[in-house]
DNA sequence: CAAGCCCGTCTTGCATGCAAGCTTGCAACT
DNA sequence: AGTTGCAAGCTTGCATGCAAGACGGGCTTG
């Protein structure tokens, strides 16, 4: 009998925590914590294979278990989250052949972001361009391999953006998403940081030229060659699971 | 006072209504009304900036606001569907630019597709491509606008499955979904059918000659075409709205 | 007569309750 | 001892209730 009188809706809107540095720009729950496992799964803290449990996330974020059951159905539409049946979602894990798909896909998808970039690229762009490649040297120089993941993101992501297509920027970033946890790995290869620089270089190079055309072939390969990596480092993961990468649930 | 006591659940689980034939093989509603939803969007029942509202969904589906709610985020999440502040959802609108923008990326996405298929294609599917490709000619003689429609998603359908990338195959098929309305008026302009046969004939050569490249080269440009007969459809509607295409509520 | 304000209504967003299904651990049986 | 049945719990999936914005209409006022 009790709710039907008072219902007693907890208190009047208690914001999750609001300790956290990205809250107060989201307006809807759902989206803030769609946005928020994104940012985890794109930072590495959670691994593909996760099991991702609407109770502890609801509780992690102090709301109830519908935003979250929401921001886990956009995971899962966007392919970052895999259902399993009736057992809850898990964050989505790539077979080797789905890896290297993916990764063809992305290599294509940038070819194209760099192309256009060429095209479309506005001044202030391109010394944030120039900026990011500066970063990369350095982080290189200082063979900091998690600066240099992180400078190699907004190379991409300045490339991305002078494209200036909203949609393919959309892609993109789905697909970033989705393999950030496996090119994470392949950055720290020995000597994927040393010979990326020099295609930055280029790519660079084409784009503040204007040559499309280069700039995509250069992208495409740039990308390839990460690809090439991957048979690298499958020499590592061999020994541990065979079709599944980062099984650690199972 | 009743529900506290009954609660009353409607009824053990009611199908939707189970006469549709697209029923049968789903296990959740969202996941469910969420195919609906977007074999709606595809075969151009709803139109872009059609409003999506829960209510309404939910008793067309004869299902509660829930499920419907859960079938709405994976649209947004997949941009098939836009929310709009506090105001609900509504289907995609793609501007002039983003439509370009949209195209190109399909227009790359669909290379690759082809140039993947001519290398990995499967036995029975050069038949089901040769009858696919077939299909459009025959609605081609016919003169029969819907036939050529769905017989050329079909041809598309089976060069991106021969690719045999599952990543690819989920990229383009949201792609299309954006892009459906408005391939679909493309599609019937005047001279597009007519130029579309021998592309597709050229491409049908190629990828059964197994010749990646060629294949590449032959969809890209087939979709640039299609871009280009943007430019002659824009003429039709640039009386109304000029931004927006298909603006039907504002 | 026009413009602005206020209130009613409608719709979304979130919380919670309930039912069904998977999992697991124990126990009984072969 | 191994296997199979079963039952309890835990977790998801759906329904419903309630509160807070957003829109619209009508009224008032300059």
């Amino acid at each position: 009998m009790a709710q039907v009188t008072s219902a007693a809706p907890k208190v009047a809107r208690r914001r999750p925590d609001s300790t956290s540095p990205a809250a107060a720009e989201e307006m809807s729950l759902s989206g803030d914590i769609a946005k928020r496992l994104e940012e985890e799964i794109l930072r590495g803290r959670v691994r593909p294979g996760h099991r991702l449990d609407e109770r502890e996330l609801s509780e992690r974020y102090g709301v109830s278990r519908t935003p979250v059951r929401e921001a886990l159905q956009r995971l899962s539409a966007s392919g970052l989250a895999v259902a399993r049946g009736r057992q809850g979602l898990q964050v989505a894990q790539l077979s080797v052949a789905d890896l290297i798909d993916a990764l063809s896909v992305v290599a294509q998808l940038e070819a194209l972001a760099a192309s256009q970039a060429a095209r479309r690229i506005l001044p202030e762009q391109r010394s944030l361009l120039r900026e990011a490649h500066e970063a990369c040297e350095l982080a290189l120089e200082k063979g900091d391999a998690d600066a240099f993941y992180d400078a190699n993101l907004a190379f991409h992501d300045v490339v991305v953006a002078a494209s200036h297509n909203r949609v393919l920027q959309d892609e993109i970033r789905r697909l970033s998403l989705k393999t950030a946890p496996y090119r994470r790995a392949i950055t720290f290869q020995p000597g994927r940081m040393t010979g990326s620089v020099p295609e930055h270089a280029e790519i660079l190079q084409a784009i503040l030229d204007n040559d499309g055309k280069r700039a995509s072939e250069l992208m495409s390969r740039h990308i390839t060659l990460l690809t090439e990596g991957i048979a690298d480092f499958l020499q590592f993961v061999r020994a541990s699971g065979d079709r599944v990468l980062f099984a650690e649930t199972a």
